[in-house]
RNA sequence: GGGCGCGUAGCUCAGUUGGUUAGAGCGUACGGUUCACAUCCGUAAGGUCGGGGGUUCGAGCCCCUCCGCGCCCA
């Protein structure tokens, strides 16, 4: 403990020591707190285990690790649980492409193949993932770490699809589906992106049976292969006499009739609308209103089937030239003309999605989402910010049914088996009738297992300790961009099987954009890797950075310099230990002297630290944390530093014994005290400090949070130094302006007004603060010599003769200058008092306020023209 | 089309019950080697808080409207 701070703090050794020691300690688990304690419990969302650290996931472990580190220090049963998922269509990917970079294929390798590999895959990566959450100095619970495909996640995923099952919640059947040809699979709403695209408009004569034509146009002419009817309003004019009629499919001539429904716009293309139900939502729709037939053209890889004749085994966008070109060869087209329109794409792969017919297996969501709505309409679950409650609402409002069916391999397979004859079997295990049943070889969207993070983590169906003491969790901290992928799911999910919330507060985090606010992309180049920034500035830094820039649900523009300019910060903040521990050296640490017999610095670092802990605490109960961090660096950097430590040295190197003690006392408890609420923010840098200062207690990662002691507030204290600070502050002005060499000490006369004692007590603070090299209080009637510059605050006065330097006629500039300010001040402070509304109105303290500036600039005002007075005098 | 957010200093951002002279960092200018820190210290310049209207004793903050940018849902 006696042993000196080295000069500098070195990250790169001391993070992953620390870490070690915690984490051996036993310090992330909840068993830390009485068994009584109050527990607080996140769920870590678990990171893909296809990839690397990127700032979205530096930002929520500074985010939940801090909320975290604060339950802890607060003596509740702090349990951050991590995990990975196993992201199913996104590590599928990845291991196709190893796959085909090494000359094979997910078919050629085989199912079992397959899987091996992407275990190995997943073991792999999860521990690269894993390390990099460790150096962000992650305080989680690695005993309780979960994967989304461990057995007791899996029979959690079991246990809900088989009860939904039984429920009647969840059916199978043919139905339109969004689907991925490249992947082959079925994908839910949600993993579309829709964006316009450059296209074409193509118009073209339907052919009708009797002769003529109906003109219609399309975005999608292989479409055309698969109609089954051709639309028009009921009300349209030009096409009501064709209803009834029937029209010939192109190239196919399939006789399809001509319906109406008020569904189609008379003002798009030709007004009158092509159906193909198989291929297109609304079309589908359509086709169920008016018990149209339904004809797949398309086969899994979209390649066209044997329904479009000719065109069988073509792609789709092939496809669609020949069609076309046939057409215009038989003269039925028009015309083509560029147009934007809405293209849908995968989520993951960006290959354009087909709407197509397929068995798929669906929740039926209704049931859930109205107890999703009610939970957070009756309060028991809190979105922050607020805002998106609305969203939330929304979605649920207007939330179809569920695709939870999905064509890989690599997931939870759906515990369904089908019997000989055609009969579905939902169950862990297949029925022992002697029959044969096959297993559904189909898997389940990742957020199905997802959704259910909250209990399954913790053991469920088990009825276990851990879910028993930990469950519901207090937070889920998230991106606001998987509001409805994860978190609604996992209030569904939770409200359904728990019958309770699974947490009780939603906190969303923004997106991390780059300094120029872009999406950070590797097609952009403007990737910061987060482990980068970690190896160059340290975990603290990266980490207090991402949280002092951000506000709940809004995006933040990460600028690498801010990073720089915390790493600075924490260079400071162990300067400051430096000091205080190289001058404390093997002393004891001495019990904080009773706030009269402080001097007043000590009283006013002390009364603006503990409104700092008052303030802070505030700022974290209200999810404010950015501001939080930033208030501790303004009183770290611009109060304690650079004011109360300076001063100290006066104490500490020319006062009594018992002084130098009294001070060392206070910066102990300053630097103490601000650690700790720092610590939360920047663990690592606060916590080795933390070793090199007496204190009490292990370490402070396990020590309390501190309490304001209201009696340490001191406005009167405040006030006078915040004087004092301003005539420094002047001096030093007046010694630029001036020129004076730096190294020149200046003797000051100060008119002391009402605060003699204070200037008194404190002369040494010009000293030490404004080399200032001797102080004489004048008499009320003394005057000064006219060679003088002036500062002035409050009812002071000092005078800075200067001889030669001073050039009177820009000293009275300079005082004429701060007369009108003054005067325009106390025009606008006497106008606000003399309203009475205002007086009568506005809060007590803040007319106090008011009043109390008011005579400060008045005396100030009073200061000035009269030195202006003498100047003028002076000609 | 519906909903939401943003617009504050050259740049990146704060500013949450409406109440001191709107803040910080970076950048800029000038000046600094004595006793923690040049990863530092001091001083300064720089803002009609997107425009307009309203409510209020008082508006960056609340209401209306317009402009620009972005996002989500259809």
């Amino acid at each position: 403990m006696s042993q000196g701070m080295p000069k500098n703090f070195d990250f790169a050794e001391a993070e992953s020591r620390i870490y070690k020691w915690w984490e051996s300690s036993g310090w992330f688990k909840p068993e830390v707190a009485p068994p009584d304690a109050e527990p607080y419990v996140i769920s870590m969302p678990p990171p893909n285990v296809t990839g690397a650290l990127h700032l979205g996931h530096a930002l929520f472990i500074a985010i939940e690790d801090l909320m975290v580190r604060y339950a802890r220090m607060q003596g509740k049963a702090a349990l951050w649980v991590p995990g990975t998922d196993h992201a199913g269509i996104a590590t599928q990917l990845q291991v196709e492409k190893m796959l085909r970079d090494q000359g094979t294929s997910r078919r050629e390798v085989g199912y079992e193949g397959f899987l091996e590999r992407t275990w190995e895959w997943k073991r792999k990566y999860e521990g690269e993932i894993k390390s990099q959450i460790r150096r962000m100095g992650a305080s989680c619970d690695w005993d309780r770490e979960r994967f989304t495909l461990d057995d007791g996640l899996s029979a959690a995923v079991q246990e809900v699809f088989i009860t939904l099952y039984d429920q009647g919640l969840i059916y199978r059947g043919p139905r339109l589906v969004n689907w991925s040809p490249g992947l082959q699979t079925a994908v839910s709403d949600l993993e579309v992106v829709r964006e316009e695209e450059d296209g074409n408009l193509y118009f073209f004569n339907y052919p009708l049976a009797n002769g003529g034509h109906i003109p219609v146009a399309t975005t999608r002419p292989e479409t055309i292969l698969g109609d089954t009817a051709v639309c028009v309003h009921p009300e349209d004019e030009r096409y009501r006499h064709l209803i009834g009629q029937f029209a010939l499919v192109p190239m196919l001539n399939r006789r399809i009739p001509v319906i109406a429904d008020d569904y189609v716009d008379r003002e798009f293309g030709t007004g009158a609308l092509k159906i193909t139900p198989a291929h297109d939502f609304n079309d589908y729709e359509i086709y169920k209103r008016h018990g149209l037939e339904i004809v797949n053209v398309m086969n899994p890889d979209a390649t066209m089937n044997a329904n479009a004749g000719r065109y069988a085994g073509m792609d789709r966008f092939a496809c669609r030239e020949k069609l076309w070109a046939d057409m215009e060869a038989a003269g039925m087209t028009v015309r083509v003309q560029p147009h934007r329109y809405v293209v849908p794409r995968a989520f993951r792969g960006n290959e354009v999605i087909e709407p197509l017919l397929s068995e798929q297996w669906f929740v039926r969501i209704q049931p859930l989402a109205d107890k999703a709505m009610a939970a957070v309409r009756d309060g028991r679950i809190k979105i922050v910010p607020e805002r998106f409650e609305k969203v939330y609402f929304h979605w649920l409002e207007n939330i179809e049914d569920w695709c939870v069916s999905r064509q890989l391999w690599w997931g939870h397979r759906v515990p369904a088996w089908y019997g000989p004859d055609g009969e579905i079997f939902v169950g862990k295990e297949a029925p022992q009738d002697g029959r044969e049943w096959k297993p559904e070889l189909d898997v389940l969207d990742t957020w199905f297992s997802s959704g259910l993070w909250p209990f399954s983590t913790l053991g469920w169906p088990q009825q276990t300790d851990d879910l028993k003491r930990f469950y519901p969790t207090q937070m889920m901290e998230t991106g606001y961009d998987i509001l409805f992928f994860w978190v609604a799911r996992m209030i569904m999910m939770g409200l359904w099987f728990t019958d309770d919330v699974p947490f009780d507060t939603v906190y969303l985090h923004g997106l991390v954009r780059d300094k120029d606010g872009r999406k950070i992309s590797k097609t952009y180049g403007n990737v910061i890797d987060p482990l980068v920034m970690v190896d160059q500035y340290g975990a603290d830094p990266l980490r207090y950075t991402l949280v002092t820039g951000s506000t709940p649900g809004n995006d933040t523009n990460l600028d690498p310099a801010r990073i720089e300019r915390n790493w600075k910060f924490v260079n400071k903040i162990w300067q400051m230990a430096n000091f205080i521990t190289q001058n404390l050296g093997d002393a004891e640490r001495a019990p904080l002297p009773p706030h009269e017999q402080l001097d007043l610095p000590s009283q006013w670092i002390l009364s603006r630290l503990n409104s700092l802990v008052k303030l802070v605490t505030r700022l974290f109960d209200t999810y404010q944390y950015g501001e939080a961090g930033r208030q501790i660096d303004e009183f770290l950097w611009g109060e304690f530093a650079d004011w109360y430590i300076e001063i100290s040295k006066h104490p500490l190197y020319n006062g009594t014994p018992d002084e130098k003690q009294s001070t060392l006392a206070v910066l102990l408890d300053v630097l103490d005290t601000s650690l700790r609420l720092l610590h939360p923010f920047m663990p690592y840098v606060t916590e080795e400090i933390w070793r090199y200062i007496p204190t009490e207690g292990e370490a402070l990662i396990v020590a309390r949070w501190p309490q304001a002691d209201e009696t340490r507030i001191d406005a009167e204290a405040e006030r006078k130094m915040t004087m004092m600070m301003e005539l420094v502050r002047g001096i030093r002005l007046v010694r630029d302006q001036y020129n004076v060499e730096p190294g020149h000490k200046i003797a000051v006369l100060i008119s002391p007004g009402e605060h003699r004692a204070v200037l008194q007590d404190y002369d040494y603070l010009f000293a030490r603060l404004a080399n200032v090299s001797q102080t004489r209080l004048l008499d009320a009637s003394a005057t000064a010599t006219d060679k003088a510059a002036t500062v002035v605050a409050s009812d002071v006065t000092i005078y800075i003769p200067l001889e030669d330097l001073i050039d009177i006629d820009a000293e009275r500039e300079r005082l004429a200058k701060e007369r009108e300010k003054l005067q325009e001040l106390i025009g606008r402070s006497q106008s606000m008092l003399g309203n009475e509304q205002f007086v009568q109105r506005a809060r007590p303290d803040v007319v106090e306020r008011e009043r109390t500036k008011l005579s400060d600039l008045q005396a100030s005002l009073a200061q000035v023209s009269e030195r202006l007075t003498t100047l003028q005098a002076a000609d």
